[in-house]
RNA sequence: GCCGCUGUGGUGGAAUAGGCAGACACAAGGGACUUAAAAUCCCUCGGAGUAACAUCCGUACCGGUUCAAGUCCGGUCAGCGGCACCA
């Protein structure tokens, strides 16, 4: 008889076994076939691992165990995302620095990981704060503004009034900061930018190249919105021309008035040509206080003012149209100023029904009286001279040919995505290694001077009019010119937290190297990422962001591959018993100490892949949780019923076989809860028996060693001798999997009548025969006559009868 | 408003490429063991119906295709996620 399932005594045993011997430190051995397996790495945060962390670890640790007893060269790191608001608003208000209060949670976080027992290498740890790693996240930003894409630009942004801090348009989320929920303004300041819009084609392009999930394609390309129309050219009154930018040209003739942006720069332009200016100046201000979040909640109500002096020619017939300002043109994106249709668009038709004006229908199809027609698929052209007649299509291609023949407009791709603006007044951040100097203007720090270290302040706190807490610091500012030599200043302003995350696991890949942020060697073996796994809270962004840095790494030449990653995948959130988020304010937070401490890691581990669907949301249930246990010491408890010997009992070789190839399977295709399920059911089918051989029980242990490695390792020792991590994972026969009989259903008209056993893939004829003779089925057929007999082999027959 | 996804027992969820709906668990109820409890083991467990069978109904709703629909097609409703005056 076996002890008792003493799990933590177990798991501690293994943990230090695995610890101490190294067994999951990659190899160097280049000529193995490599995996990379990579999971998001967490920001340190002070409350500690949250339950849904091991969810996407453990998964992505399966893998790789599995990977591993398959024969690869498993890279599967861990780090820390560790800048970031949190930390340093921690350290305002306990006065510690931000570096003591990171360490401090990252000792909590690794010592909460190595206890799940995880397969990190953990020799291969990065930390985003240290020196050694933001060195190379200056120098990348370094090369950018060498090749032109960091840029400086004066802009509105957004100001969180709270966090006194701008915000990128991401983090604003309707109209409040992302992470305090505060009020967010529109400021005007100077930022550093870059420029991603550069790549916008090639984010776009080069998802055909990578497997993602279609919902994870469908976001980025929804993020990178491009749109094809035409730039067209309207002469003014004023004697200039304004460019317009259109998705539909094929409606120009029906484009009864224009809109421009408040902040246009044709109003400054025309100045002395308006009549009504203080009326203009008025709506410009008010557009001004406004922020996104306010000019988009008024979307019904359109306002505007008509500049009153100049006015548009529509290229096409020579019409003169007015000219209005309105706030629901955007002057960031397409040319700022647009022709408008208001038969044809409904923002147009809104803003021509408040203003009276005219609605021209160039498409035939809707009722304009009613409402605009936007239906591009079905309408015929109208009122359109030459396009007359044509499918919108093919007036598209028609007027786009008009235009540049005769010089009135060009054909234009437009894209929804922005630079990314990426300077923060914060502490907590990357300096940016840039400085200013009056006479050579910014020059970036020669590479000998990386990595600029964060300097010691006194105080970590954001100033009041928005600049970072180094800029108080006169011996950080004053410097001088790396070009000329003479007086300059540092930049104060620090890097977002998207930075260090936008190349970390390249790291991974040869984390200790002080010459390169990585060498060619190790880039060239293990990347791009075999599969990366993380949240789809991060799929636009953090996808984006990091995709745009390596396609720029690429250009340089720092790496050999378009894409980091070759298959995304995500995980659903883990929520309360609920239903709903954990938080602290609802009472619902599950720590995973106390779940370890009450059940074991493999437990939890086998839970969080039971609980449901990978890719969906699960709430965490405190009962359902002590089934995985139960399986758990049955499983132990097999141990007391080896029997070896030949026909001890009916054979369940099909049984292994099938849950081998099921397992297997599941594992690859993120299903962990029906293999889980398919292991349930083999131990419920050997217990049924009372008995299991060494050959089944070594099978097994390796199936379950993915999901539960301490316990299986265990039981591997006692049973078996040796290490199962260092085994081999187990393979199943396709002849195997299929039982010798099969019961079919026999169904006449459809219903289920009678169930037969056959033969595996038997004869349709002597199985049509058989069934026949069935007294159920007899008895439902009452002589009737057979109108067709349907035979699926091993599944059903079926006859329809009249 | 646009794009994407989802709707299955009391609960979490299964169901290859149209072929036995509810695998595997949880909860619940009953029983065994126990002085008792915990643990463990056995039985029942979608609804109606029956002494038990039989039989009928059942995968959000309405309709269609098919010998056969949770699965395919058309429409409706509900929920979730993302984007949102992007011309």
């Amino acid at each position: 008889m076996n002890e008792k399932y003493n799990f933590t005594a177990i798991e501690k045993k293994w943990q230090k076994y695995w610890d101490e011997h190294n067994t999951f430190r990659v190899g160097t051995d280049y000529s193995k076939p490599k995996f990379y397996a990579l999971v998001e790495f967490p920001y340190p945060s002070g409350q500690g691992l949250h339950i849904g962390h091991p969810r996407p670890y453990t998964a992505m640790d399966i893998v790789s165990r599995k990977r591993r007893l398959e024969g690869y060269n498993v890279l599967f790191p861990m780090g820390w995302d560790a800048f970031g608001l949190p930390t340093e608003n921690y350290a305002i208000k306990n006065k510690i620095h931000p570096a003591i209060v990171t360490e401090k949670n990252i000792a909590h976080f690794k010592e909460q990981l190595k206890m799940l027992g995880l397969s990190f290498d953990w020799d291969r740890e990065v930390n985003t704060t240290s020196p050694e790693y933001y060195k190379w996240t200056q120098w990348i930003f370094l090369q950018m503004f060498k090749k032109g894409l960091a840029y400086k630009k004066e802009m509105a942004v957004n100001w969180c009034t709270s966090c006194k801090v701008v915000l990128a348009n991401e983090e604003v989320v309707g109209g409040c900061c992302e992470r305090c929920g505060g009020e967010v303004i529109r400021k005007v300041k100077s930022q550093w930018m870059l420029k991603i819009t550069e790549y916008a084609q090639r984010l776009l392009d080069d998802l055909s190249e990578v497997n993602y999930l279609d919902k994870i394609k469908s976001t980025q390309t929804n993020w990178i919105g491009r749109s094809t129309g035409a730039e067209v050219n309207f002469e003014s009154t004023a004697g200039d021309i304004l460019t317009v930018y259109t998705t539909r040209p094929d409606t120009l003739f029906g484009a009864t008035y224009m809109v421009i942006a408040p902040e246009h720069p044709y109003i400054e332009k025309w100045a002395d040509k308006l009549e009504n200016m203080d009326e203009i100046k008025a709506y410009q201000e008010m557009a001004a206080k406004k922020s996104d979040f306010d000019r988009t909640e008024m979307n019904k109500d359109k306002t505007g003012v008509e500049l009153k002096g100049v006015k548009g020619i529509n290229p096409v017939n020579g019409r003169e149209i007015p000219i209005f300002i309105s706030d629901y043109v955007l002057m960031s994106y397409g040319t700022g100023a647009i022709m408008a249709v208001p038969a044809h668009d409904t923002r147009d038709y809104d803003f021509a029904k408040v203003f009276g004006l005219p609605i021209i229908e160039v498409v035939k199809g809707g009722d304009v009286e009613k409402e605009a027609f936007t239906d591009c698929a079905t309408g015929i052209m109208t009122n359109s001279g030459f396009l007359d007649g044509l499918s919108v299509e093919d007036a598209k291609v028609k007027i786009k040919e008009w235009l540049e023949e005769n010089g009135k407009g060009t054909s234009k791709v437009n894209y929804k995505l922005r630079d990314w603006v990426f300077s923060r007044q914060r502490y907590w951040g990357e300096p940016i290694p840039v400085v200013y100097c009056e006479k050579c203007g910014y020059v970036g720090l020669p590479e000998s001077e990386l990595p600029l270290t964060l300097p010691d302040v006194d105080s970590y706190m954001p100033t009041d009019n928005g600049e970072s807490p180094l800029a108080t610091l006169d011996s950080f500012i004053n410097t001088t010119c790396p070009h000329c030599g003479g007086p300059a200043k540092r930049e104060t302003d620090t890097m977002p937290q998207w930075a260090g995350s936008s190349w970390y696991f390249l790291r991974y890949c040869d984390p200790d190297n002080k010459k390169e942020l990585a060498s060619k060697e190790a880039l060239d073996y293990w990347m791009p990422v075999d599969w990366y796994n993380g949240g789809m809270e991060h799929t636009t962004l953090h996808l984006l962001y990091s995709r745009f840095w390596h396609k720029f790494l690429y250009d340089i030449g720092v790496t050999t591959t378009k894409e980091p990653y070759m298959k995304r995948t995500s995980h659903g959130m883990v929520l309360g018993e609920d239903g709903q988020k954990m938080s602290k304010s609802r009472g619902n937070v599950i720590n995973p100490d106390d779940v370890v401490k009450e059940y074991g890691a493999d437990t939890l581990r086998l839970y969080e892949m039971f609980i449901g669907d990978f890719e969906k949301t699960a709430p965490w249930s405190p009962s359902s949780i002590k089934g995985c246990k139960r399986f758990l010491d049955r499983v132990w408890s097999l141990q007391d019923c080896i029997i070896d010997g030949d026909d001890y009992r009916e054979s369940l070789t099909a049984s292994f076989h099938k849950t081998i190839k099921k397992v297997s399977e599941d594992i690859e295709n993120l299903k962990f809860n029906t293999a889980i399920a398919a292991m349930m059911a083999l131990l419920n089918e050997i217990t049924a028996t009372g008995k299991i051989n060494s050959t089944e029980l070594r099978t097994l242990l390796i199936l379950l060693n993915p999901f539960a490695p301490h316990m299986t390792e265990e039981m591997y020792e006692n049973n078996f001798g040796g290490i199962l991590s260092q085994q081999q994972w187990v393979q199943y026969d396709e002849a195997l999997c299929v039982e010798n009989t099969v019961e079919i259903v026999a169904q006449v008209n459809g219903k289920i009548k009678a169930k037969l056993v056959i033969p595996v893939d038997g004869d349709k004829n002597e199985i049509l025969e058989m069934a026949l003779k069935d007294e159920k089925i007899i008895e439902a057929i009452n002589g009737k006559n057979i109108i067709k007999q349907i035979y699926v082999p091993n599944k059903l027959v079926n006859f329809v009868v009249k």
